[in-house]
RNA sequence: CGGGGCGUAGCGUAGUCCGGUUAGCGCGCCUGCUUUGGGAGCAGGAGGUCGCAGGUUCGAAUCCUGCCGCCCCGACCA
């Protein structure tokens, strides 16, 4: 492609909205630009690397059994209301105003609805159906450029399963799948479980990459590969201490004294024997979670352990609940539900509020003074914690989430009554799986994992074209006859070549784009080599230079371009 | 949705506190000549509802009110 005819519209300069490298390198090299917060056009350089990527897609899916589809984004909202995921996805959700139709920001139900009726017999299965779609979701902050939008694109693929281990035959294979995908496209990546959320359904992994521009925390082992999403992640800890004796209960005067830090100071005490109350509110009514020391409420942890969505007590109602304010609330008197962490299991001779303003109570013996008491895993795991598996430690960090695959069970199917005939002709729903991709985070990542203070630094995966011919001073007649030679002859070898004939731009600008645009190998014609016969090769990645002659262009490149 | 910041030509910005020439600069763009291996030089030129709407004033980019948009932090997030 001659780039005097393409449109690249390169920036040199930094646009003050973009942040992270990915967003400023999109715009720069010319490949997106933004219409709309979390809104994007993407032109067409950046529109060809969405279509390579696909493209890798389509073929790892196909190669599992997967049949595309192409379904519509403007949905009834009645079969969303079905499997009451118009609530569930709340605010998120776009509505359309003058018809009851809603923008699919996913599309379980719509593949289910075309799965009732049509597949009707276990012999049917199993079936892989996915598309590459648009998807609407109304967030609430777009952010990261491209990676967090209000509409974007998804690969997304469903099983359909006559059993629960049919359907982890299916989920296998999308597992493996996956990570050809993210294989083939240069990805750096891990697997970590996950919570699925307001998906539904039971196990699930994430694919990730690591990335301070990332919206999940995950926990890691580099020992081990332990791998999990924070929201359920676990680690060894050292449980509280139980004292062979157990002192009584007594009141402490703690004027002013609210952390648990301002509490171990004026007791001269150590973390580990205090308790911290957190009330939060579920189904309506107050639960007072207790945890070790500074130990953060893991809220995902919380709403798994009581069986539905919680939220923090607001700071107005904490008198109303406990008689005190955040700072001195405590077990002993509190007239609700109290669960408690598992690192505090039967502890004694503990501190913690007193649900009066300004006191706090000390030899408190959970096993004696709160013998009903529930416990679960509440806490989230920090970094330096020693891994369950191989104890050594765990890495905590920021992670952006490329694909997750969930066993989504029948939540769905039986929702919407898709249901099917078994070997002993009995009715059951069918099985389902959910598989998601997205396809913008794969750009986005590989540009926050290749690129330098020039640019893009495209490889072997992943690259717009796979030379860029840079005829320095298109007004050169020696210039122009060796560089059309070049791209000619190369066309016709059947690569896809970026001809940089512009004659109205200084060499300097050229050289400039062709580093931000990142093209992997580099011809360079000039007068200067010209004059010997010879063209210059420059590898981008590495920046190393040398003259090939003029007639041994096309053997170069075959060793270059894999 | 809460907190903070910002909105002046395609991009980056000065001017705003303290109202007063024709709103300035760099890049980019157009024309001509020169230049041509790392973002050129000279000359000429086009391009602005100063986010929008009201208000105050002889006079508003500048002050006041309301709204809209964008970025960052938080909340939320399959």
């Amino acid at each position: 492609m001659k780039f005097s005819k393409s449109y690249i519209p390169t920036m040199k300069e930094v646009p003050s909205d973009a942040i992270i490298p990915s967003h400023i390198l999109m715009l720069r090299s010319g490949m997106v630009r933004m219409l709309s917060a979390g809104i994007y056009s993407f032109l067409p350089l950046g529109y060809k690397m969405i279509k390579k990527i696909t493209t890798i897609i389509r073929e790892e899916m196909d190669e599992i059994g997967g049949q595309e589809f192409h379904l519509p984004a403007l949905n009834p909202r009645e079969i969303w209301e079905q499997t009451g995921r118009v609530e569930a996805f709340g605010d998120t959700m776009f509505h359309v105003k003058n018809r009851d139709y809603v923008l699919a920001p996913t599309h379980e139900e719509i593949m289910t609805y075309h799965a009732k009726g049509n597949i009707k017999s276990y012999k049917e299965m199993p079936q892989i159906w996915y598309q590459i779609q648009t998807k609407f979701r109304n967030e609430a902050r777009p952010r990261s450029g491209i990676i967090r939008g209000r509409q974007f694109l998804m690969k997304d693929a469903y099983s359909f399963d006559s059993s629960f281990e049919e359907l982890d035959k299916s989920y296998d294979l999308h597992y493996n799948a996956y990570r050809k995908i993210f294989d083939r496209c240069g990805i750096k990546y891990f697997v970590v479980g996950a919570s699925s959320g307001a998906m539904g359904g039971n196990k699930s992994e994430e694919f990730m990459v690591k990335s301070d521009a990332g919206e999940d925390t995950v926990a890691y082992c580099e020992h081990c590969g332990y791998a999990a999403n924070i929201e359920v992640a676990t680690s060894n800890i050292e449980a509280v201490k139980r004292y062979d004796e157990s002192k009584e209960i007594y009141e402490i005067s703690t004027p002013n004294i609210k952390s648990i830090d301002e509490l171990c100071e004026f007791l001269g005490i150590n973390e580990r024997e205090t308790a911290k109350s957190r009330i939060y509110i579920f189904e309506e009514k107050p639960v007072l979670v207790l945890m070790s020391g500074n130990d953060e409420v893991n809220e995902t942890k919380l709403e798994n352990a009581l069986g539905g969505a919680v939220r923090p007590a607001h700071p107005e109602e904490l008198k109303e609940i406990s008689g005190a304010d955040a700072g001195s609330i405590g077990p002993i008197g509190f007239g609700h539900r109290i669960i408690a962490d598992l690192r505090l299991k039967d502890g004694n001779n503990l501190y913690s509020g007193a649900n009066k303003n300004d006191y706090h109570i000390g030899g408190i013996d959970l096993k004696r003074d709160l013998p009903d008491l529930e416990y679960f895993d509440l806490r989230t795991v920090e970094k330096g914690e020693k891994c369950t598996r191989c104890g050594e430690e765990l890495d905590v960090f920021k992670a952006i989430e490329l694909g997750h695959i969930f066993k989504l069970g029948t939540k769905y199917t039986e929702a919407l009554g898709a249901t099917f005939l078994n070997e002993n002709g009995k009715e059951n729903p069918i099985v389902m799986g959910s598989y998601g991709i997205g396809v913008e985070r794969v750009l986005a990542c590989y540009v926050e994992q290749n690129f330098d203070e020039k640019g893009i630094v495209w490889d072997e995966h992943l690259r717009p074209f796979d030379v860029h011919l840079l005829g320095l001073n298109m007004k050169k007649e020696s210039v122009i006859k060796a560089s059309e030679e070049i791209y000619s002859k190369l066309n016709e070898a059947g690569y896809d070549v970026l001809f940089d004939d512009r004659n109205s731009v200084q060499a300097g600008v050229k050289f400039n784009d062709a580093d931000l645009i990142g093209v992997p190998v580099q011809l360079i014609v000039g007068e200067r080599g010209l004059k010997e016969n010879k063209v210059e090769i420059k590898i981008r990645k590495t920046g190393e230079r040398f003259n090939v002659e003029l007639d041994n262009i096309l053997e170069e490149v075959k060793k270059l371009v894999k």
